[in-house]
This record gives C-alpha cells, structure tokens and sequence, in this order.
DNA sequence: CGAGTTCCATGCGCGTTTTGATCGTCGAGG
DNA sequence: CCTCGACGATCAAAACGCGCATGGAACTCG
C-alpha cells in the first residue's frame, strides 16, 4: 500500500513518514501544497495524508482540486486540535477522515487501515479468499487455518491483491502500489513473488490473466 | 459497572467521563485527591481510574491509603508517559494496571475491562505466553514458574508485547511506547533488549517478522 | 566508588530482494 | 494442426540490507 504525505513541517513530516513504513507502507512525501497537489493527481496512492495549515497553497484547497479532478483517493486530514471551522470546510471539500493534532501514531496507522479497507468496500479487518485469511490488523496469514510465513514484500502484494478480490490488477499497478516513486519499472520482480507466493499458498490463489495482470478471486461464491 | 475518576485537569476529566459513560459505565468524577480519596473509601466503585498528577494529595498516597483501608477496588493508574518511576513506585503502592498519557480512549475501555473482568473473579492480572508469565499487579515475571529477575527496560519491552500477544508490533511502535517522544529513532536499542529477553527467556519466545517487526505468540494454541 | 543498567558503534552473517538467464506455455496465423 | 513469437514462470546466483552479537562508554543507583 502506498501512501502520500502532503506536510510542511520537516520534523512532523520526517516521523510520520517513518512510522508509516514501520508499518508497511511505500510512502511518499510533499512538503508544500503545491507538490502535494501534483504527487496526488499525477501518482497513484491508497490513501493521503494531509495537512491542512500549508504554505503557498491551502490544505484545503488541495483537497477540492483533486476532487474537482475526479481523484477519489481517500484523504486523512489532519488538523490543529480545535479548529471545528476547519473540520466543516474539510467535509465539504471531501475529506473521509480527521486527526486532531497531536495525535498517537498508533491512531493513525489504524485510522489510514480503515480508510483503506473502507475503499476497497471490506468491513472487517480480516480478507478472506477461499482458504487464505489475512488479517490486517496483526499482519498474519492463514491458509486453512495454518499460519503462513510470508516476507514483507509478499504480504504487501498478497495485501494489495486481496483489497482488490475480483478485480484484475495490471503488473504496473502492483509496482506502484508496492513501491515508492523511483523503481526500476521494468523488471520480473512481481512475477517472482507471484510465484513464491503461489508456491506457499498453492497455485490456484492468484490467478494469471495473460497481457493483462493477475487476479484475485473467491472461489467460496 | 460504576466507575470513578480521579483526574485534576478539567478537560481531560470530562472527556474520560463521556467516553466511560459512552461505554456503558456509571461515572463519578472527582477533581482532586481529597475528594478522590473519599469517594473511593465510602461509595463502591468496580474499578477507579487514577492521575498520578494531582494537587493537594498525591494519587500514589490516595492509592496507598485505600490499600491500608482494605479496599481491593482495581485501580488503573494514569501516568505522564516517560516517568517510568511513578510506575514502579505504584506497583508497590498496589495499582492494578497502568495507562502513559496521552493513551487511546478504546485502549482505556478495552484495560478497564479486563480490570472488571479480572476482579469479578477467576482471573489474575497474569499474562501468560507459553511458559512465560508476567503478573502486570506485581510485575514479576517467570519462566516455566522459576521467577525471572528482568530490568526495567526489558520488562516494559516484553510488558508491551504481551499485552498485544500475536499481533505484529513495529520497531517504531515499541520505541514510541517505551520511550518519551523525542527518542534517537535510528539505534538499535529495541534489537539489543530483544536479544536480552530471549536470552532469559528463551530464544523462541520472540519472534522477528523481517522488515516488520517483532510478535509474541502464545504457543499453547 | 562500585555494581548494574542503559545506550551506542561496529562488523558480520544470513535471509530477503533483485537481477538476469532460461525454460515453459499460450495463442495467433499460416 | 503445426510453427513461431511473445509473454509469463521458474531458477540460480549476486547484491543488498536487516537484525544480531559484542564490547565498551555513559549513566544511575545505592
């Protein structure tokens, strides 16, 4: 899953972004508005992280451009303590969550899991697909009840895969998602962890539809 | 259930009194240890949530006294997150549980419950994992039932674990909650109590997830 | 002042990730 | 129905970086 940041303040910035990769995001960073604005219309995140007290352009107005865009990108706002005024302006613009600041990092790795799950339309914190389980919450895998070990790259793509049940998911998509903004584009690297994964998993999970990417489905239905 | 509050900062006390009567809870608030003290020696309450940092009388010697009186109320201690002594010092003086401000309100509720839960009966403040226990009311800690002499640091590392046994747990997040906020983020600090801990309590007890983090899982399921 | 604890720096080993090469397979067109 | 081309799967080995161990410095406490 991959993540933007759009916030000024170096500090705030830098340790958001760390824990935001400890807790297994790609993670991209914009330090004014003006960036931020560009990064979230022209690359694709699972969710943003934005402040709403920048320089040169407004959080908020970032906000409604990408909407004005058609960008549906989820947006986790964050905003000082008290401003309700913000928090109102922040609804219409389109924002699906808020921070208070300060806030716990714990809160929001949890808050930015549920906007995600939320986009992807799943209620629980548990995907399910056939036999495999994952639980996003403690980060483990099952297959048929058995506890699989995976890396961290394996469960990012397994993760992303499974947000997605059904839809098929081009190998560029993958790369953009699981990767932050400068990866070499063209090399096999996802086809080896479909393969590893497959191969820890059984075959039949991932599906290969060819010239397009692979899928995902739920033989239970 | 009925509840009471000791907290001196009004806000704070508000807030925790609408999100414990949010939960379900009958709640008293008293804004000092004066009125704290005797709230809690004459009403009955099912559990007391105490701020060590309160005028007039300290929350240490209001929880001290209760536990002279023979009052076996659970107590949950609120503590500043870095005074790790306050802690120690309220293990002794017989605080069931402890909470570093600022902490999530569904942290609060979830703690406050296994408090009702544990006094209701059966159940001891034990966490257990394999066959390693840690008692959070005396903070002693044992190995196949041979006690375990930990340091303080250990014991709030494998502390944090337990308390979310089976679920992934970051580098990051173990640093937040162990140490003050502005903490050196790059040493490896965590790695080398890490390697202490499975030193004394064996190799398997912790369990590293490459690139994520460290989980403690309870063998026995 | 000494014992114990906490923290930091360094180097190394090993799992993970990535690369590149090769093999297999599917599908279109002859 | 066969052949050829393109795409995907697989493998092995190299590169990389994480996490571990260790020893020592700084600090805290009695």
């Amino acid at each position: 899953m991959r993540v933007l940041i759009v916030e000024d303040e170096p500090n705030l910035g830098r340790q958001l972004r760390a824990t935001l990769e400890g807790a297994g995001y790609a993670v991209d960073l914009a330090t004014d508005g003006e960036d931020g604005h560009f990064l979230g219309s022209t690359e694709s995140y699972d969710a943003i992280v934005l402040d709403l007290g920048l320089p040169e352009i407004d959080g908020l107005t970032v906000l409604d451009r990408w909407r004005r865009e058609g960008k549906e990108t989820p947006v986790l706002v964050l905003t000082a303590r008290d401003s309700w005024s913000d928090k109102v302006a922040g609804l219409d613009a389109g924002a699906d969550d808020y921070l208070a600041k300060p806030f716990q990092t714990e809160e929001l790795i949890a808050r930015l899991r549920a906007l995600i799950r939320r986009a992807a339309g799943n209620a629980s914190s548990e995907l399910i697909a056939g036999d495999v389980r994952l639980d996003t919450r403690s980060g483990k895998v099952t297959l048929a009840g058995e506890p699989v070990k995976l890396t961290a790259q394996e469960y990012k793509l397994l993760s992303y895969l499974m947000h997605h049940k059904g839809k098929v998911v081009s190998r560029t998509e993958l790369i953009e998602h699981i990767y932050d903004q400068d990866f070499d584009r063209d090399s096999n690297t996802i086809e080896v962890f479909v393969t590893r994964i497959r191969k820890k998993l059984g075959q039949d999970v991932i599906t290969t539809i060819r010239g397009l990417g692979y899928s995902l489905d739920d033989p239970a239905r």
